[in-house]
DNA sequence: CAGAGGAGAGAAAACGTTTACCGCCCTACT
DNA sequence: AGTAGGGCGGTAAACGTTTTCTCTCCTCTG
């Protein structure tokens, strides 16, 4: 499946010119270089580890050579006799979405910082290429096996993810998941959430504060945790400040921007009353933003909207968008180091949350 | 650097758990695998491979073993012996922007599909960084290296890359530009490109097409041969509809909102007349936007404005953005297919250009 | 009934490194 | 003067696969 042959034999001659003679074709090994220098194969491997005493004009030698031959030392060769750290591996949903982009990018940059690999693929969503991959990524020895994105947390998922847990340990891999719930006791796996239900409060409350009763709120799907969680984020903040919860303004939907769109459309074709919007997410956000201009109405003068992840756009938007940031490129960042400080032998957490914060910008307003 | 010993040898204890006997601690070996199976290591490996007749009996033996040890190949050993394909790595400065991650996105599609994995990774626009990048990516026996986004292309620049073209070479790794200009005849290297210039051309016709005269150009940053060509088709447009070229409309920068913002404040503050805006890109579209709004002026109602890329929220402006659309999902998939046919020896053009595309949504309007 | 041929399996030689073990030669003590 | 020890360098044994030879049975054909 994912190990093909290098290239059709084709040829004879060419099959030939691969097992016998090095006709100039293959690249050059450490015992060419040896042979060029006229020194052993052992004295090329020591001068350019450079952790052995070699002689200054040896070492010349040598360094001549390499360059002569354009010798690179031949990474499975080197993993092989056990000299090489195994890459991160990055696995998620598509890498073009604004908030995932940010953990790869955090993903990517403390690996690098570390002297890692990153292997990033996608899995667009098919449990089945995510098993593959899993697997892919257990024969990749990868240090560690992180995957992102919500995903409805079921039993089903929750077996899954012991599955994963306990296949990649096997492996010598940690399974490091991010964005999710934490995984039952026991199962050898880390995971990195950020706080959506303080954050969802936060937002609502910010909404409740500013004098706002009816807060029409755009949930995500039933069943992802992090639609969930932000939802019981929002009613923590209607309990809190004695706010009615009124069923006519609780809707879900996934996190779209036509989801966004039709929802917020659909509530003021029906009249429901609604001074303000909390959306489960900033692109549903910007569905909402263009329902209620399309109906004539200005955000914030006479509704309110505040989204949930501070995507790069929020602040561009007209208004610029209050929202909930997320740390993503932390969340990134902390599920490799995590994993990795583990791998050396240094104890380190199997759940950790990461706060998210309010940003206050220019489309709520106080209501009269 | 960039191999690190995979951890501490930490206590002596430890150290010879690592060298001597398989404590249950080393993943299972394909020897363990026949052991237990009760045959040899060959017809392991060909009962994995399947390419090769083994009874169904001992088929079932084996897998049972596999099974029961939790067996996965190593992926190195494997390559060793000549059976895996190369990775395909791809070297951008930064994986978060939303042209980037496209390109990224379509890499890894292509890959994926053709059973290669994606190594990313990010220079930060650092030029050691991306000599140690390469250098790596030489000893990861890469099959393609994808340099992608935006320098300046400069002597220097052509020196570096005619260098990395050759020591990927002489390694078996071929060079993928992607956005980049094409090289001299003679360096072996892909160049995969898209039309600057004919997209330029475009979305200043469309503007002079709709009876403006005067269009505020913010371009992008010199030496950048994007930037520079994007100007070229500018005026290229303005020369065709015979529209006069006016120094003071024509501004450099580079492709922020920020310099957007401010070149269109500047521009708006000194009284040079203008009626509408070409964007180098759409984030500098965004900046003039917000710069035109701030002063305010409608869009389009008093000023209308073009972009370039189309970035995902082109879309979700207001007004919509009309832009031009640049195939960055085309440009990684056209990337990797290049560099693969040519790997297994199919001929392949050392240099594509994928055309861009003026997509009209509500930002222009005809000028009184 | 002899011999050809095929199915199934094992032994061992690559693949390209790193490193544990040994040597050798010199220098510097005692 | 004898020898301990350090600086250099070579030999060969891993590391875990795949694959080429072999070899041994069977079965089928003439």
């Amino acid at each position: 499946m994912t190990d093909e042959e290098k290239g059709p034999p084709a040829t004879p001659g060419a099959k030939k010119a691969k097992r016998r003679g090095r006709p100039t074709d293959r690249p050059s090994t450490i015992r060419d270089v040896a042979a060029k220098a006229g020194v052993s194969v052992a004295t090329v491997s020591r001068t350019l580890a450079g952790n052995y005493p070699v002689s200054a004009e040896t070492r010349q030698r040598v360094m001549a050579a390499v360059d002569s031959l354009h010798y690179v030392v031949n990474v499975h060769a080197k993993a092989l006799s056990g000299r090489v750290a195994g890459p991160i591996a990055l696995v998620m949903h598509d890498i073009t979405g604004p908030s995932l982009a940010h953990v790869a990018a955090g993903v990517e940059e403390e690996a690098g910082g570390r002297g890692r690999l990153s292997l990033v693929c996608s899995t667009k969503g098919d449990t089945k290429r995510e098993d593959d991959l899993v697997q892919l990524m257990r024969e990749q020895h990868a240090a560690a096996v992180v995957l992102v994105g919500g995903t409805v947390t079921d039993d089903a998922y929750h077996r899954r993810m012991a599955g994963y847990a306990k296949a990649l340990d096997s492996a010598g891999s940690r399974l490091v998941l991010c964005g999710r719930p934490p995984l039952p006791a026991g199962v050898p796996a880390t995971v990195v959430d950020y706080d959506n239900r303080g954050g969802a409060f936060q937002a609502t409350a910010h909404l409740l504060t500013a004098g706002h009763r009816r807060v029409l709120f755009l949930g995500g799907a039933p069943g992802f945790s992090s639609a969930e969680e932000r939802h019981l984020g929002h009613q923590d903040a209607l309990r809190a400040h004695g706010a009615p919860y009124l069923e006519e303004l609780d809707t879900t939907g996934d996190y779209t921007r036509k989801s966004g769109y039709l929802r917020t459309r659909e509530a003021l074709r029906t009249g429901v009353e609604f001074t303000a919007v909390f959306a489960g997410s900033d692109v549903v956000g910007l569905g909402a933003l263009a329902a209620l201009r399309e109906a004539g109405l200005r955000v914030p003068h006479d509704v309110s909207l505040v989204g949930f992840d501070d995507v790069p756009f929020a602040a561009d938007l007209t208004p610029a968008l209050t929202t909930v940031r997320v740390p993503y490129e932390e969340l990134g960042r902390t599920a490799v180091r995590l994993a990795l400080d583990r791998e050396v032998g240094f104890a380190s957490d199997n759940h950790v949350v990461l706060s998210t914060q309010l940003v206050i910008r220019d489309s709520v307003r106080t209501a009269d």
